[in-house]
DNA sequence: AATATTTATATTGATTACAATATAATTGTA
DNA sequence: TACAATTATATTGTAATCAATATAAATATT
């Protein structure tokens, strides 16, 4: 084996871990012009997809869903409360538990983000098979991690 | 239909840029420990396999090799010039173009960084088949974005 | 009950990420 | 040659990301 051959391992070409990388960051832009039009980032739109499902959420169960640290969370959450799109509330039976709740503003983004995920998805063109398996590796993967 | 169904587009669970956004952090977040090991950060690691691979190579190669923006390249090589793993070279033939070339310490951290791969792809698990398969879609999408 | 451990959230610090804009050099064109 | 358009890099501003640490409440243990 030449010695070029041990360092193949090092090509960008060759990770698994690069294209996951990039193409998460490209894919998470196409979302901006229309996360723009509603005022709120990715981030902040993911974190509303779990309100709008679940309503009322304790910050940990947002972290969880959302694969966040706290670090990230908590000025997230600050800014949406600025932004008059989330309440905070801390709980009663556990004062440690700060539980997220949607405001009218915030219920009310849910009519317009609607439309986003086919405008986004007529974008990304992979036939329904290919993004069903990439779907299921994914979460595979999310799992085991 | 019912009004909660018009709603099923937004659920998380039913992204495909979610699992795409949380997997990768999660992957590149299985790098930290060893990266921390060699002093660097994942970005700097993947500008580093560009160069272990191209030699020197101008900053808009880089870029378009990694797809970053100039915004989040530029402090990454003036961090990684301050800690003497690469140096700056502004072209003669083209005054505006920026050569990044590796030192003997970027050079160096290859044969620590060859180790890395195997030992991450352990943290893994996945039949090789699947594995190709999400390279394959991954770079599709990010060919077609 | 007193103390230790765990749990939920917040804070700090360093880096990453990108849109928008700026600057300077090169190239194209009138 | 002048001037416009393009190109390569840098800067600014805002937000995201996570590790490490802190704080306070709840739970477990002695």
């Amino acid at each position: 084996m030449s010695d070029s051959a041990n360092y193949d391992v090092l090509k960008l070409e060759n990770q698994i871990c690069f294209p996951l990388y990039a193409c998460a960051r490209q894919v998470v832009r196409l979302y901006t012009p229309y996360l723009n039009e509603l005022g709120i980032t990715y981030t902040q739109y993911i974190t509303l997809m779990v309100l709008w499902e679940k309503g009322d959420v304790p910050i940990k169960e947002l972290t969880k869903a959302l694969y966040l640290d706290t670090g990230t969370m908590t000025p997230l959450l600050r800014k949406m409360e600025q932004n008059g799109l989330i309440t905070r509330t801390r709980s009663k039976e556990d004062e440690r538990v700060v539980t997220i709740s949607l405001t009218k503003e915030g219920w009310a983004l849910r009519e317009k983000a609607v439309k986003i995920p086919s405008a986004v998805s007529g974008c990304v063109d992979l036939p329904a098979e290919e993004i069903i398996q990439l779907y299921q590796t994914l979460h595979k993967i999310l799992k085991t991690i």
